[in-house]
DNA sequence: TTGAAAGCGATACCAT
DNA sequence: ATGGTATCGCTTTCAA
C-alpha cells in the first residue's frame, strides 16, 4: 500500500491551502473556479479520495444509518432491506447492517452499533427496551421501529395496520361462506401475531363465530406445514384456515396438496399475511392482506428525517393499512 | 440531546488520566485493577460509548467490512448474506452494505464505499473492473470477489465450480437416458450462466450429443417460466431441461404443471443450480446442483482475513465444488 | 475568496 | 502502571 493521499497532498500539489481543498470536496463553499479546477486535478492525479471518517468526526455526522433486521430467511424481509436499501442510496446515505444472533437479546447489540454513531436507527421486526432507545436518543441517535412498536416508547414506529388485516380475513372467510375456521399462529408473544389474531378473533365474535380451530408455529414455511397437518387430519377437518404468515400459508398448502391429497381451495380455502413475491406464483396462487412495503419504508424514511431535523419531534406510531390481494386460494370469491 | 460523553468526561469523574481510560476500553493495556473498576464505574455512570469514528481515526482500521450484493431479490442471496452478517458479526466487524441501483455501474459505487475506508470489500456476483481493484488495493483494501472472477485481476475469488457442475448434470441427465436435452441459460454474458453451460455443453459434446435445444432467461422465476413455456410447446418437445438456476427451474416446473399440464418428472425433467431453501419443499423436490453457501462464505472470510494480514500476498481463485442434491424433478435416479 | 489555526475523540509513543 | 502529548484527516471559525 502506497502512502495514504490526504487532502494536504493534494493541497500541495494544487498551489493551495489545505482548507481550500476541504472546501472543495465539500461543495457548499465557493471558491474560485481556476482553483477549483487545480484541485479536482491534482486530486484527480494522485488518487485522492476524502476521509469520511475524519469528516465524520468534525461534523458530528456520519451519513449512516443503522439497520437491524432480524430474519433475513423469511422471504418477506430481504424485499423490505432492498427497499431500505435504495432509499437510503437515493439519499446518499450509507447502511451498516446488523442481525442479532439466534436467541441474542437485541438490545445488546445496539451498544455495538452506537459506536459508529450512526445517523439514525432502523429496528424491524425486533422490540427494544424502553431504555435502551432512551440512551439511543441521548446519543442523539432517533430509533424507528419497523412492523414492531412498543407503547410508551419514544421511539417512533412504523406498523402495518394487522388488527384490521385481521378482521378483514374474517370477514372474507365468512362473506364466502366457511364453517368451520382455524387460525395458524406466529409466535404467540410477537405483536405482529397477536395483533392479527386479536382482529380475526374479534370480527369473528361480532359476526356470532365464537369458536374456531387454533394451531402455533413460528411464522416458517415447516412450521405451517405442520400446523396445518394437524389441521387437517382431524375428524372436524377446518375448510379455511387463516395463517398468520404468507410462509406458514404456503407451507400448508403444500400439506394440504402434498400431505394429504387435499384441492386447495375446493376442499379447504387458505389466506396468508404479507404477499410475498412466491405468493403470486401459478403453484399457489395465494390470497392474503398484503402488507405495502414501498410505503411502510417510505413513512419509515419519512419519519426518520423528521427525527433527525427535529430531534425533539414527539414519537408517533403510523398505521399503513393492509390490501386485500384475492388470488385462488379461497373458494367463493 | 444532552452533552455528548467522551473519555475526557470519564477521566475527570474517575480521577484518572484520559490516557487511562482509553486503555481500559482497549482491553489490551494492564491498568490496575482499582482504576479500571473505577474508571468502568464511571463510564457506566455517565452512560459513556467509546466512539469508534475517532478510533478508527488514529488506528487507521475502522473494522468495518464492505459488502456489495447485486440482487437481493433472488432467494439465494439472502442467505449468503445472512451468512456473511453472522461470520462477520462472530468476529466482531460490522458491515457496510450496499446495492447497486438497476443499471448502476458496480466501478461507480466503489468510491462511495472507499470514503468510509472499510477494512476490506466483498462483492458478490458482480465484477469490478481492473482499474478499481488496483485503487482499493492502493488504498489497503483487499477485494474479493464472490461468485465472479476476473481472470488477471488482483482481486482474491471464491466461486462454485460452475463448469464441474455443468458437467454433472449433463452425466445425470445422459446417464438417466433423457433424449431430448434443453438448456435455460441466465444473461450470456455472466460467468455463472456461461461457465455452468460451457461444462454442460462440453460434457455433451464428449459423451456424443451435440444438439440441444437453448433458450435465454435472466435468472429470475418468470423467465424461467417463460422459457419453459417456448420450449415444451414445441413438436420436439424436451424430456429434460437443465436451467442455470433454481428460480428459473422453478418457474419451469411451474410453467409444465400449470402452464401445460405436463408431470414433472414423468413428462420433463428439471434440474437447477443453487439449492435455494424452496428447492427441498414438497411442491417442487427439485434436483439441483447445490452451491455450498456457507464452505463459500467461509473460505472468502478466509481470504480476507489473510489478505488483511499480508497486503502483498498473491490473488488467488478458490474454486468450491458444487453438490449434486437428487431429489424427485429428474426423472430414472 | 483564501489561509492559518483550533478542534473533533480517540490511540500510541514517550517519559516517569 | 500511569500521565502528558503528538497525531490521525478533516471541518470550521476567524482574520486577512
Amino acid at each position: 500500500m502506497a502512502k495514504r493521499i490526504t487532502s494536504i497532498d493534494v493541497a500541495v500539489q494544487a498551489g493551495v491551502s489545505q482548507s481550500t481543498v476541504s472546501r472543495v470536496f465539500s461543495d457548499i463553499e465557493k471558491v474560485a473556479p481556476d482553483k477549483r479546477h487545480r484541485v479536482l486535478e491534482a486530486a484527480n492525479q494522485l488518487g485522492y479520495i476524502p476521509n469520511a471518517i475524519a469528516r465524520s468526526l468534525t461534523t458530528q455526522r456520519t451519513n449512516i444509518i443503522g439497520i437491524v433486521m432480524a430474519n433475513l430467511t423469511s422471504p418477506f424481509y430481504p424485499y423490505v432491506l432492498e427497499k431500505f436499501l435504495q432509499c437510503l442510496r437515493d439519499m446518499e446515505k450509507q447502511t451498516l447492517l446488523f442481525t442479532a444472533a439466534p436467541n441474542q437479546d437485541i438490545d445488546d447489540i445496539i451498544p455495538h452499533i452506537m459506536q459508529h454513531r450512526v445517523d439514525a436507527l432502523i429496528v424491524t421486526s425486533a422490540t427494544l427496551s424502553t431504555e435502551i432507545v432512551d440512551k439511543c436518543l441521548h446519543y442523539g441517535i432517533p430509533v424507528i421501529l419497523f412492523n414492531r412498536y412498543v407503547l410508551n416508547s419514544n421511539a417512533n414506529a412504523v406498523c402495518t395496520d394487522n388488527a384490521e388485516g385481521g378482521r378483514d380475513i374474517a370477514n372474507l372467510f365468512l362473506d364466502t361462506g366457511h364453517q368451520n375456521i382455524a387460525y395458524i399462529a406466529g409466535q404467540s408473544n410477537v405483536s405482529t401475531n397477536t395483533d392479527r389474531e386479536k382482529g380475526f378473533s374479534d370480527r369473528m365474535h361480532e359476526r356470532g363465530v365464537t369458536e374456531w380451530l387454533r394451531e402455533e408455529g413460528d411464522f416458517f414455511y415447516q412450521s405451517g406445514y405442520d400446523a396445518a397437518l394437524r389441521l387437517l387430519t382431524r375428524p372436524d377437518r377446518p375448510d379455511a384456515i387463516f395463517c398468520a404468515s404468507d410462509n406458514m400459508a404456503l407451507g400448508a398448502i403444500d400439506a394440504a396438496r402434498y400431505g394429504l391429497g387435499l384441492r386447495v381451495p375446493d376442499d379447504v380455502s387458505i389466506a396468508g399475511f404479507d404477499d410475498m413475491p412466491m405468493a403470486s406464483w401459478p403453484a399457489y396462487q395465494l390470497t392474503t392482506m398484503a402488507q405495502q412495503v414501498d410505503l411502510m419504508v417510505a413513512t419509515t424514511i419519512d419519519l426518520m428525517q423528521a427525527k433527525i431535523e427535529d430531534p425533539d419531534s414527539k414519537p408517533v406510531l403510523r398505521l399503513i393499512p393492509g390490501r386485500l390481494v384475492i388470488r385462488g386460494s379461497v373458494r367463493g370469491v
